[in-house]
DNA sequence: AATATCACG
DNA sequence: GACGTACGTGATATTT
């Protein structure tokens, strides 16, 4: 019944990704009722597609496709590898729709296409020159702009939003040249979305100028000479290649081979069945009854069931009777692999041999699919053993493989139509990881919660589980047992484990179903999808590199520490008169106060001596015994914390330290770092900052360290809207300095570095939520004199106390506050009586300003391994406002440039600054060299 | 398990 | 007028 394609007949091309993007970002973050998935461009997608065909009946077109982009690497990538690099990565609620756009399509009968490697523009040129080569017409319904090339010659274009056709006349409105002429156009202006580079300095509006007045590009280039304007003339003289790439760049490939014809395209009539059940399977209500009406089939019963049970549906099974199902072999997995397929979702939890998850090796895995029904698979339980209290090292019987088991889990937790739910994730990935699979698309339900609660609760799977769901989680110390006698997960009998894993997985999945649909009217959408979910796999990253440390050199330090404290502890003794604990507080205490009897000795409330650095230090002028215990407390710290416990942290594997970045611990935004803590390394004393000095490159690369300069100042600057403050950034002037010159009305060739240190004093008291008591304190001067300062402060930064103001008054009314980005910090003690009040105020004003610095630097972190993708390079470490780089030697420079320019423009595009936000670098074979 | 101390931004 | 007080973290040793 097919009609070959020729004159008379009329091609449409749909730009597919167009109507995705603007079904995307025009809708609410819409998800399915009945289990949570995303589903919102797909609806909007959807109802595109059904104004479309409604709009065409009875038109003259024959011919039609939706044509979409395929793969994120072009030939245009291989020609310039900064094209489109720009980009914001796709979201990650949108990316499980993507398919569904296609299964969309394939249900209205209409054709869908897509080619790897080329965009939809490529594939659309060449349709549209087929079409136009036929004798036919064509009409590309799309409104972008690197389109308009094609247009003339019976090929138009239609802008669905505007309903408005573009012909070579629209054409010319848009780019003052027609179609023929609109490649040298770009190739000129260039492109920042794509980021075609074009020619500095040069719009459209003179682009077109050009063209027309030399006849097309290749002829301006060649008598550039002869332009007037001597800066105009020079640029295109000077940036030749780059015009020349950039036309590379925008002109479209008509030439496709493809492997479908015009005539596989012709309109077909959508199949009611097929159409109907894909719609109803998606839950459009209004959709289905209007197309069933349309088609006049029956409407099918859509399900109204949501995920999180209201409470007069019937009760979900509860955990007490929940039966958990162990699964022991290929047979009987299969089931449970069809079902997640069937859902869309499963929740996922990894049960392994120890808590670090660069060494813990997988003991099984459980699933989840639906509330009350969940599997274990164990995989490596080590026989129970007889009489040996330690077992034998058999694989216990009735297991899968583990190799089979990964190979038929892997198609699962890869499919990017599967959600995979996990607490925590990032430890499951890890683990998974190393079994060569990377998990996605995923949700957290750590991070769902944190998203929305963060300053309320901590967000381990107890305190959720006991919150949300009024369930305790089954412990698992009775099944590990503790101390020397403790086991590890292996060694649990199987049927033991079945409870405790599968349970894991229930209560992961129940939580999702209570946390993934308040996102939205928690308005933390955003958060959670662009800045915690996307830095899970980056942290995971530099998790996994981890960064070397020279055991040697912390060995030498530590005896060098043990020497120095021996000499001191016999000081102290000397001078005490006694042997006694140095490290001991109480009895530091009571020999400083009770047997030799210096003044100023203050009981806590357990009856103790305080006897901290800053009541050490206040002695240290009357005594010679204080400085000795003060010398010997540094060196104890840095020899236990550091020199010592890090060399245990060195893997035997990797010979590096592989820290574990906590997202959800602080809760203003901050990453943690535990285990060991690689964000409190010393640096502010010579002899710890030496400490640095282990941690080094490896041979022949550098490492590198960029940090943001005074980004808690900028943004103090920003969102207080200090003119004098943001103009100060502006001209790079110092900031402490210029504050000091302000209140104390010293000029600047005059500063003092004392009056200098005042001032920078009371800058961070301010971000810190200052009191006069605190900056007397900091600065050790009479309290009323500190509280003199801080009131000269507000009355020349008058927009400083209005934001200290305003942000409490916020909290007050809201019980939380926002940083600028949009994320939650919950300030429950806000409205307390008593003691709690003066924290919770200090910490509201603290909180965006902290939580804003920590949003930019995720933002950066998140977009840093795209940008760098193709240097020798590797990002390790953060610490707060920098991100330390590890590099071959030869790729410092470019590294430099690149991830400065990531970190600096780190708050675009949704947040425009007032402060420019500027990062220095440093480099060297060890941290202390590279800072 | 709680407390005191001190390392970092 | 008194209360207490800089913000956010994690690791270690001592003491309970």
């Amino acid at each position: 019944m097919s009609t070959t394609f020729g004159k008379g007949c009329h091609l449409h091309l749909i730009d597919g990704s167009a109507f995705i993007f603007r079904a995307y970002h025009a809708l609410p973050p819409l998800t399915r009722k009945s289990d949570g998935l995303p589903i919102g461009a797909v609806s909007g997608f959807c109802n595109m597609l059904q104004r479309y065909v409604e709009g065409n009946a009875g038109s003259d077109v024959t011919h039609v496709a939706v044509i979409f982009d395929k793969g994120s690497h072009t030939f245009r990538n291989d020609m310039y590898d900064q094209y489109k690099a720009n980009r914001e990565a796709m979201p990650e609620d949108l990316r499980p729709q993507m398919p569904l756009t296609r299964e969309a399509t394939k249900a209205f009968n209409i054709a869908c296409e897509e080619i790897e490697g080329f965009e939809a523009d490529d594939i659309i040129a060449t349709l549209a020159r087929q079409a136009r080569e036929a004798g036919g017409r064509c009409t590309i319904i799309s409104s972008d702009k690197d389109m308009m090339q094609l247009v003339g010659d019976g090929v138009e274009m239609y802008d669905a939003m505007k309903q408005k056709r573009i012909d070579r006349d629209g054409v010319f409105e848009k780019f003052g040249v027609f179609p023929e002429g609109v490649v040298d156009v770009q190739a000129l202006a260039g492109d920042s979305v794509d980021n075609v580079p074009g020619a500095p300095g040069i719009g459209i509006k003179t682009a077109a100028l050009l063209i027309n007045e030399y006849g097309n590009l290749e002829e301006l280039l060649d008598r550039a000479e002869e332009i007037k304007q001597p800066k105009r003339r020079q640029t295109l003289i000077d940036h030749r290649a780059q015009i020349e790439l950039s036309k590379r760049l925008v002109t479209l490939d008509g030439n496709m081979s493809l492997d479908f014809t015009l005539d596989d395209l012709e309109v077909r009539d959508p199949i009611a069945d097929e159409l109907i059940d894909f719609l109803a399977r998606m839950e459009f209500r209004t959709l289905t009854k209007r197309i069933s009406e349309a088609l006049d089939a029956p409407m099918p019963e859509i399900k109204d069931v949501a995920i999180a049970a209201p409470s007069d549906a019937p009760e979900a099974i509860a955990f007490e009777d929940a039966a958990y199902t162990c699964v022991r072999d290929m047979a009987a997995l299969q089931p449970w692999i069809d079902h997640a397929y069937e859902r869309g979702y499963v929740a996922v939890d990894t049960e392994t041999t120890g808590l670090n998850d660069m060494r813990a090796d997988l003991v099984g895995i459980s699933l989840c699919t639906e509330a009350g029904k969940a599997c274990y698979i164990p995989l490596t339980h080590k026989d129970a053993g007889t009489d040996d209290l330690f077992g034998s090292d058999d694989l216990a019987d009735g297991q899968i493989n583990l190799e089979a088991a990964i190979a038929a889990l892997k198609p699962l937790l890869e499919d990017q139509s599967v959600m995979k739910i996990g607490q925590n994730m990032k430890y499951d990935a890890k683990i998974f990881s190393r079994y060569g699979i990377d998990i996605a698309p995923f949700d957290d339900t750590m991070l769902l919660s944190y998203a929305q609660h963060a300053g309320l609760h901590n967000h381990g799977m107890d305190a959720l589980s006991e919150r949300y769901l009024n369930h305790t989680p089954i412990p698992i110390k009775p099944l590990l047992g503790t101390g020397k006698s403790a086991i590890t997960f292996d060694r649990v009998p199987i049927d033991q484990a079945t409870d405790y894993a599968a349970e894991d997985a229930d209560i992961t999945l129940r939580l999702w179903q209570v946390l993934k649909p308040s996102l939205h009217a928690a308005k933390t959408t955003r958060v959670y999808e662009t800045m915690e979910r996307p830095l899970v796999p980056v942290l995971a990253q530099m998790e996994r590199y981890g960064i070397k440390v020279d055991r040697d050199t912390l060995s030498r330090m530590s005896n060098a520490f043990a020497q120095k404290m021996a000499g001191l502890e016999a000081e102290i003794h000397e001078f005490a008169g006694r042997p006694f604990n140095v490290g001991s507080p109480a009895q530091v205490g009571e020999i400083l106060f009770d047997e030799m009897g210096l003044e100023g000795g203050k009981k806590g409330k357990n009856g103790k001596y305080a006897t901290g650095a800053d009541v050490l230090e206040d002695l240290a002028t009357e005594h010679e015994l204080p400085r000795r215990v003060l010398d010997w407390r540094q060196l104890s710290k840095l020899k236990s914390t550091y020199t010592d416990a890090l060399q245990d942290h060195i893997n035997p594997d990797t010979g590096r330290v592989h820290t574990s970045y906590s997202i959800a611990g602080a809760s203003t935004g901050r990453l943690a770092s535990t285990d060991p803590n690689l964000q409190n390394i010393p640096i502010r004393s010579e002899e710890g900052r030496r400490i640095r000095e282990a941690f080094i490159a490896e041979e022949g690369k550098v490492l590198v360290a960029l940090d943001y300069s005074q980004i808690e100042l900028r943004i103090l600057a920003h969102v207080a809207d200090i003119d004098s403050l943001k103009q100060a950034f502006r001209d790079g002037q110092d900031i402490h300095a210029m504050t000091a010159s302000e209140m104390f009305d010293v000029p600047l060739d005059e500063m003092t570095p004392d009056v200098r240190r005042q001032a920078k004093a009371i800058n961070f008291g301010v971000i810190y939520g200052i009191s006069g008591f605190g900056l007397a304190r900091n600065l050790r001067i009479p309290r009323s004199e500190a509280q003199g300062f801080i009131d000269r402060y507000f009355e020349r930064f008058p927009g400083i106390k209005e934001y200290m103001n305003d942000t409490t008054a916020f909290a007050k009314a809201h019980d939380r506050v926002e940083t600028l980005f949009g994320r939650v910090i919950h300030t429950p003690n806000i409205n307390a009586k008593g003691p709690h009040a003066g924290f919770a105020k200090r910490a509201a004003i603290n909180a965006p300003i902290q939580g804003t610095a920590a949003d930019i630097i995720r933002r950066a972190m998140i977009r840093m391994p795209d940008a760098i993708a193709d240097q020798p390079a590797k990002m390790l470490l953060q610490v707060h406002d920098e991100l330390l780089f590890e590099v071959d030697e030869g790729g410092v420079d470019k590294l430099i440039k690149t991830a400065k320019d990531v970190m600096e423009n780190a708050a675009d595009p949704v947040v425009k600054l007032d402060v420019p936000l500027i990062v220095d670098a440093g480099q060297g074979a060890n941290w202390a060299e590279a800072h």
